[in-house]
DNA sequence: CGGCATCCAACACGATACTG
DNA sequence: CAGTATCGTGTTGGATGCCG
C-alpha cells in the first residue's frame, strides 16, 4: 500500500510516473473494477450464491456474451467462485470469495463516494455548458 | 451511501437489482474511473497543478487526443480545474479540485487493494490455468 | 439450463495534420 | 504552447445459432 503512494507522490520529472510494474497491475485490477458488469455482477452477488440464469435474471441489460465473459473473468481472478452441479438439469452456482467480498468492499466505498458526490458533478456538468469561463490574469 | 447497499442488499428477484438511476451515475463514475488515462491523470495531479505539456510529459504513453479529451471530462465533473492564462505564449493549469481530491482518496484506496492482492489474484489466474475442476455433489 | 463460436456494428483510441 | 479536426483501426460488445 505505502508502495503505491511513493509511487504517486513522486513529483512528474522528466518521464516516470509511477513504476510500470506496478501500474500494469493496477491497470488490471481497474479493467476489472472499472467495467460496469463486474461491478454489477459482484455486486449483485452480495446476497449470496446465485445461478447463471439468476444472475442474468437480475442484471436485464446484460447478454450472455458478456455474463459468460465477465464471470469467467472473476472465477479467474478468484473473486467469484464457480460450482457446477452434476445435475441432469445442469445447474451452475456463483458465489463470491473472501477476496471478491473484500474487492464488494472497495467497490461498495467506490459507489458510495458516487452517491455521495454524484449530485456535485452533475451540478458541475451543468454550470460548465452555460459558463465554463475560467481564466487569470497574466501575473 | 445507505441508498447504495440498500439498492445492493436486495436480492436480485424478478427483475429488479439496484435501481436504474443509482446504476446510471455510479457508471458514469465508473466510466471514469475505469480509465486508466483519467487515474494516471488524478494520480500525477496529486502533487500539484500542472501544465498541459508538463502532463504530456508525465505520462509518456498517452496521445494529445487523449489527455484533451480526459481533462475536458475531469474538467466538465469538476474533478480537475482548468486555468488558461492569456500570455502570449499560452499557458494553461491543470489542479484537482477538492472533490478531485477526494476522488483520488478513493482511487488510492483501490490501488492499495490491488497491490494488497495482486498477488493473490496473481496466483489464483495461475492455479486456474493448471486445475480450474470446480465440482460438487448432486446433494 | 448453461455455455460457446461466429458475425457484425459501434466506438474508443492513436497517429497525423492543422490552427490560434 | 495548447489545443482541434479528421481518418484508420483495433477492440468491445450485442445478436444469433448451436451443443452438452
Amino acid at each position: 500500500m505505502a508502495g503505491v503512494r511513493s509511487a504517486v507522490r513522486r513529483v512528474p520529472g522528466p518521464c516516470s510516473h509511477w513504476d510500470d510494474n506496478e501500474a500494469d497491475f493496477i491497470r488490471h485490477v481497474l479493467d476489472r473494477v472499472g467495467d460496469k458488469w463486474s461491478v454489477l455482477i459482484v455486486g449483485t452477488l452480495e446476497a449470496g450464491a446465485l445461478r447463471y440464469s439468476e444472475l442474468a435474471y437480475a442484471i436485464p441489460g446484460i447478454s450472455q456474451r458478456m455474463l459468460t465473459l465477465t464471470l469467467q473473468q472473476l472465477a479467474q481472478d478468484g473473486i467469484v467462485s464457480r460450482t457446477a452441479y452434476p445435475e441432469v438439469p445442469p445447474r451452475v452456482e456463483y458465489e463470491l470469495t473472501p477476496l471478491g467480498r473484500s474487492l464488494l468492499r472497495v467497490v461498495l466505498d467506490l459507489a458510495a463516494w458516487a452517491v455521495d458526490n454524484h449530485k456535485e458533478i452533475h451540478h458541475n456538468r451543468t454550470v460548465f455548458a452555460e459558463g465554463p469561463v475560467s481564466a487569470a490574469g497574466t501575473g
